[in-house]
DNA sequence: CTGAAAGCGCTTACAG
DNA sequence: CTGAAAGCGCTTACAG
């Protein structure tokens, strides 16, 4: 029934050449190793009318290189990493890898029983969301000269390939653009989360604030909590400050919970409350009214992350030389803002590069 | 600076022993081949000690089984299918399986290329949501003994293992429920797609309209219409029929942005539309109002996919035993739907098995 | 109980 | 230009 597959033997037995041979042309090294037109034409032909297929098992234990990539997020189902994974697949199939995902869920331990498992399948690279805690493994990867790159947040303690987001200026932007359309009392509502995305989009917050001469209101939200938590946390917080009249929150779940409690208090958005999220999301632009927010370009950030690790792949940089890129925030305005004398456009951008 | 990995042979080598009989006590069959415990042990300690992990690369190369699954989806960002990743990931993982993600955006020339693909890297099952005109492809994958489960949608013309949501009954239930709720014109907005599932939507939706003497009231909207364009259609036909007092739509992004056109109609939910999306989303708890929803229970199915798919890896079922297994939609009543003299209560589930 | 050997299907010096 | 051979790191009959 199913017959046996054709293996580079087959194929040099029923050629009569030399398996070797066979391999350097469909390795493209015909010329290179001085094999005849004549000959290569034949062995291609033969090898596309039978639709050979090489055992990539074969070949990586014998090259040492699987042509997979490990992409190690969060959480694949959340929002930004399930969009980062679809266009990182793009360019990794582009490229002749394979990506396989996994979610780490924050556990340092699964994290790193993960990596030990990834390790034994000889992946090139890893595209990694580090959780705390993971350092010594992200060395020894390092140390065992395969490529890592980091993304989303940082381990503060160790110097690695990286691509980010500059969440500075993000709640930087935010906080500006707000100040400057007549918030007096701008909250932050955030994760009680050490993690480095969320401490740098706290300081942009606090700079800008600082600029301003206003004092900071601001939310730490545990970890975990589900919608109806967060929404009650953020009801209790808007009823024991009635002067915030702006709200910026650190990521795009955090508002979607969070406007729920706006309009719980009954507070008209923008008119009494203006809300800018951290973190677009399809669904800002259909909600009524729509919800302004400090965008991370996807595509963007896919194609550097892939960027960077392909360069250490084909050795066109040295493993040692490491890199960050900081991708540029861009603040979409939508209707959840008010906009002083400006006539409002939909979806218009601010974009500062 | 990076030591050599540990071989099988370096142990064999340290230890003074065969390395068959290492590889017999490292998988387990220390007993079966009468190996001394004393051995026994003394091994297992060293490769402990050392930290070994045998080279997956190479145990498949030999036994022909790789460990790992590919999950073809239409689009992995996608809210249902990046949910469907995450939950398969934990049972894979769970029993030694890798996952390998693709999405075909449902391009049957993409699929077949990915198909090729990955046949070549010796993946040893396959999760797939067709896309038709791949017929031939999966009927030659399951002659050579390859398992693999569609799920989602199927392939009308060939019989294959399967996980599907009874979509039929999804709308049935979701027609019935709004008659029964005074309800007296229903449409239903869906795609322009001749998939198994949108089908047996629309058959569920016209049978329950049959039961009240209803009459139909289709939009059908070309697939791959931006949400901007979604929302023109809807509002185009909710003032052509005008007497719509409820909407079914078929996806829960179909629904994300009827809803902005029933808003921008100024009609009020559920009072003047009442509205129920097919396939829930994290967001419709948080919407004002609530959002009812035909819920696909996302973990159950996930369970019976890889169950399925397991039983066939580990030969528990034969290759040739093909299964369809048809999950149960759960009605989730929230704030979009009128309810008549029934005290509403909070996210209040009808479920039907 | 244990070891020598073949085999999985490739790649790649090495020798002619 | 081409071929014989070793090697990647495992598994598994086979023989003792």
């Amino acid at each position: 029934m199913s017959k046996k597959k054709l293996s580079i033997n087959d194929i040099a037995n029923e050629l009569q050449v030399a398996k070797s041979t066979v391999s350097f042309i469909l390795n493209g090294k015909a010329k290179e190793k001085r094999i005849s037109d004549e000959l290569t034409a034949r062995v291609l032909e033969f090898v596309k009318e039978k639709g050979y297929q090489p055992n990539q098992l074969a070949q990586s234990l014998s090259t040492g290189k699987t042509k997979m990539i490990c992409l190690m997020v969060e959480k694949i189902s959340d929002y930004f990493f399930s969009h980062i994974a679809f266009h990182l697949e793009a360019l990794a199939y582009k490229n002749g890898y394979k990506i396989i995902y996994c979610s780490t869920e924050n556990d340092a331990e699964k994290t790193k029983q993960m990596i030990t498992l990834l390790r034994a399948r000889y992946v090139d690279g890893y595209i990694i969301t580090p959780s705390v805690g993971i350092e010594s493994e992200i060395i020894a990867m390092m140390n065992d000269n395969l490529p890592v790159v980091l993304f989303d947040r940082y381990l503060p303690d160790i110097f690695t390939d990286y691509v980010g987001l500059d969440n500075f200026k993000g709640t930087y932007d935010a906080v500006t653009f707000l100040a400057k359309n007549d918030a007096k009392k701008i909250a932050l509502i955030t994760l009680n989360s050490e993690q480095t995305q969320m401490a740098e989009r706290r300081a942009g917050y606090l700079a800008a604030l600082k600029e301003y001469h206003y004092k900071p209101a601001i939310l730490k939200i545990p970890f975990e909590s589900d919608s109806e938590t967060i929404t009650g946390y953020c009801v209790q917080f808007l009823k024991e400050n009635p002067d915030i009249d702006s709200v910026i929150f650190a990521t795009n779940y955090l508002a979607l919970s969070g406007i729920k409690a706006v309009n719980e208090l009954g507070l008209s958005i923008p008119d009494q409350m203006s809300i800018i999220a951290f973190d677009d999301h399809d669904v800002f632009n259909i909600y009524n009214p729509s919800i302004s927010a400090v965008s991370q370009p996807l595509d963007e950030m896919a194609k550097q992350l892939f960027k960077l690790l392909l360069d250490k792949l084909e050795n066109k940089v040295r493993l040692k030389d490491l890199t960050k890129v900081i991708i540029q925030p861009e603040l979409i305005l939508r209707g959840s803002t008010r906009q002083g004398n400006h006539k409002m456009e939909a979806d218009r951008r601010l974009t500062r590069r």
